[in-house]
RNA sequence: GGGCCCGUAGCCUAGCUAGGAUAAGGCGGCAGCCUCCUAAGCUGCAGAUCGCGGGUUCGAAUCCCGCCGGGCCCGCCA
């Protein structure tokens, strides 16, 4: 078990009390507020019931080594064989230091944007949050795999598909291709009525298996979805899988939900299927089939969902609060019919400052196009650095994706974004670059000590000042927080955290000077620059950047 | 009209699920720090009636009610 958890679980034996009772602290390593909800019970003090009960704890373990009472509070802190037992297992672990093994297997699916064209940056919202839960859940240990589900059938889809039928591809980049035709057709259709009539024709032979309206799907929906995985590429983001909506029609799972449906008694079957959707608060009915006989979004979903409650013991969507209320449908006749729910990260629109994104409006910032200028920018700032042409590039680009990855994973989902150029292209603080150049700095005080011979690393508890306790207490809460994200599904926790370590390395870094020390005091603060140096870029490495030694 | 989410210093964000110790950071502003391990850094100063009004409580940014402002949704779209 790793340091952190190991104490954490000490003081729960010790105090015998309920998690919600211990809680981090600046002024403990860990809180205890028992004494407060007691003092109620006793009519006393709290500072009194505190100093009562603090005589029934019993101490076993070692990690424990020192509890003091303040103002009703009983404040735990960590002790020696605490501090030495985190740097050595840091040390050891090495690229292991933070595994967990929760076990268990999860589907994640996360980005699934219509193949009509470009990511925006409301979309990479979406793809940076689940690609982080992705990685996380990994290094706890558990089986992830992750599938963007892909949207072949919806309307949207047919208008794609139509408008490259009828004005062709250019030569760019095929998803920027696919959104030019998809713009046009949505423009061109507000004054021809009859671009309707043709998408719901083609929809009806999709459906249907014509064999020519498949392989013109499968065309250009290919198309949009090659630039699609390149530009999540570029992200450091890789669906294991992407599962095509369609499939769902085809396999008999869209008629099992029929029928289990009617098993229930929910659905009408007239010229429409329908759901009655009072039974579970909705005003208005879920319609499941069109007149013409296609099945609607949430009807191939509800088949989706059925085939993840046969194959996964937990399933997660990230998805758009757009979708609140059809996911909430999709939940409620999921439940309906004794199938489990999603497990749902909704986030919050990203929009600009002159109002919300529309792929069909062509009204959006590409994802392409925002990589490329923050490349653009990164590569300023390190044209005069001693680097030759390729390693500048290398360094812009990890720069630049660190940048975007942790703009987006940083702010808690449900909080609404306004995208700010000025704030993507600052490599300043509280930024991803902040990290990476305080892990190349540690980098870089290791080679150093390497090239002067130095190679010994001894971690001497009585040496440990105010600054590296901090620094070190933090590390040793990595898994503590990769389990906060497990259960809370929020990244932001981690990408938080991560920051933290950053900074408090700077302070040390400032303070303490590392190679000039006499050889006790080296070889002790080497420990700590190294153990940070892995805390640093495992953890980058959760969050899909890249750690850099130099920059 | 109904439902969900957000509202913390000029700007951005943490804390809110499990109420408690002076509300924590960053940007911007001002004043400083490179004969010293990368100044993408560090130090100091100024800046907040935690949207507003009630309520619960010994104690509320946090829980409850009402209101205001912003976003999203309410399609045989997704």
């Amino acid at each position: 078990m790793v340091m952190f958890r190991a104490f954490y679980s000490e003081v729960k034996r010790a105090t015998g009390v309920d998690d919600r009772f211990l809680r981090e602290s600046e002024h403990a390593d860990i809180a205890c507020t028992v004494a407060f909800k007691l003092a109620k019970e006793k009519r006393k003090k709290p500072q009194e019931v505190a100093e009562e009960i603090l005589e029934d704890f019993e101490i076993t373990g070692d990690y424990i080594g020192r509890i003091e009472i303040e103002n009703g509070y009983i404040n735990f802190f960590a002790g020696q064989e605490f501090f030495e037992d985190t740097v050595n297992s840091i040390l050891d672990d090495d690229f292991r230091y933070g595994d967990m093994k929760l076990g268990g297997d999860v589907l994640i699916e996360h980005t699934s944007a219509n193949p009509d064209g470009p990511l925006h940056v409301g979309h990479i919202r979406n793809s940076i949050i689940g690609d982080t839960l992705v990685r996380i859940f990994r290094k706890a240990g558990i089986n992830v795999k992750s599938q963007y589900y892909v949207n072949d059938m919806g309307r949207q889809s047919a208008m794609a598909v139509l408008g490259v039928k009828k004005y062709g591809l250019g030569a760019g980049k095929p998803d920027h291709e696919v959104a030019r035709a998809y713009i046009k057709i949505n423009a061109d259709a507000e004054s021809d009525e009859s671009i309707n009539r043709q998408v719901e024709e083609l929809m009806v032979r999709y459906e249907g298996g014509d064999e020519n309206a498949v392989r013109d799907f499968r065309e250009v929906i290919e198309k949009a979805l090659d630039g699609v995985r390149e530009t999540l590429k570029k992200l450091n983001v890789e669906h294991d899988e992407y599962i095509w909506e369609s499939e769902f029609t085809r396999n008999g799972y869209v008629e099992r939900i029929f029928r289990m449906l009617e098993e229930k008694e929910l659905l009408d079957r007239n010229d429409v299927f329908k759901v009655n959707m009072k039974k579970f608060g909705y005003d208005k009915d879920v319609i499941l089939r069109r007149e013409n006989g296609t099945t609607l979004y949430i009807t191939r979903d509800l088949a989706y969902h059925l085939w993840k409650n046969e194959n996964y013991g937990r399933f997660i969507n990230v998805l758009g609060s757009d979708h609140k209320l059809i996911a909430n449908q999709l939940s409620d006749l999921l439940k309906a019919l004794d199938l489990k729910p999603p497990e749902i990260v909704f986030f919050e629109f990203v929009s600009l400052p002159e109002g919300s994104m529309s792929t069909r409006k062509g009204k959006f910032i590409s994802a392409d196009e925002l990589i490329e200028k923050t490349f653009q920018e990164a590569r300023k700032l390190i044209e005069d650095r001693n680097f030759d042409e390729g390693e500048k590039n290398r360094v812009a680009k990890a720069v630049a994706i660190g940048a975007l990855r942790f703009d987006f994973v940083r702010v808690s989902p449900e909080k609404p974004m306004t995208f700010d150029w000025e704030k993507a292209l600052d490599f300043e603080r509280q930024t991803a670059s902040y990290i990476q150049y305080t892990h190349a700095r540690a980098c870089s005080i290791m080679r150093k000590a390497v090239e002067a011979g130095y190679v010994d690393l001894d971690f001497k508890y009585e040496l440990m000042d105010d600054v590296e306790r901090k620094l070190l207490f933090l590390l040793s809460k990595f898994s503590f927080n990769i389990q906060k994200v497990v259960e809370s599904l929020r990244p932001s926790i981690f990408a938080e955290y991560i920051l933290d370590i950053a900074e408090k390395f700077s302070d040390f870094y400032h303070r303490n000077p590392v190679i000039t020390e006499n050889s006790e005091l080296r070889m002790h603060r080497l420990a700590i620059v190294d153990a940070t140096r892995i805390v640093l870029r495992n953890g980058l490495e959760l969050l899909g950047i890249e750690a850099l030694e130099r920059m």
